[in-house]
DNA sequence: ACTTTATGTAAAGTTTGCTTGACTTTGATG
DNA sequence: CATCAAAGTCAAGCAAACTTTACATAAAGT
């Protein structure tokens, strides 16, 4: 699962921390999805989705064949 | 998390079974997650989305305020 | 060189998604 | 009523998401 958080939050000018606190997670939780580590849950997805005004497949996009 | 997973299901003349073979979980899976006892994983909500060729917004409602 | 701010990473623990296996309930049909 | 397919439910267990704490690295400024 790929994700456009880094660049989102660039453009925004949010730092991790910043983010994680806007979305109610930690901020090694916020790192972890944008390194890769792991997928967010459905409702973090809707969250993200939420807060940066887009849709949930415009954040994050699934590499499945 | 609401869902239209049961209305989909009737549209496509599919059984919880045959869906959760559809989409690579288990029947209990697909029942708990149309009974809202849990949300799905985000990997899953895109399988479903893909599936139906649907967004996941279109099948899947984040119900926060 | 020191400090500050942002980021990366790791271990241990909790919670939630999902599995298997088994059993019950419901609704339709003979 | 008997039966069968579909749906519902429960328990035990594994896996993935997320937490806290803690430490390490890098960049920037003073």
């Amino acid at each position: 699962m790929k994700n456009r958080l880094k660049v989102l939050r660039a453009e925004h000018n949010l730092t991790q921390a910043k983010l994680a606190e806007l979305l109610d997670v930690s901020r090694q939780t916020v790192n972890a999805i944008e390194k890769g580590k792991f997928d967010p849950s459905l409702p973090l997805a809707f969250k993200a989705a939420r807060l940066f005004k887009l849709k949930i497949e415009d954040i994050f996009q699934d590499e499945e064949l």
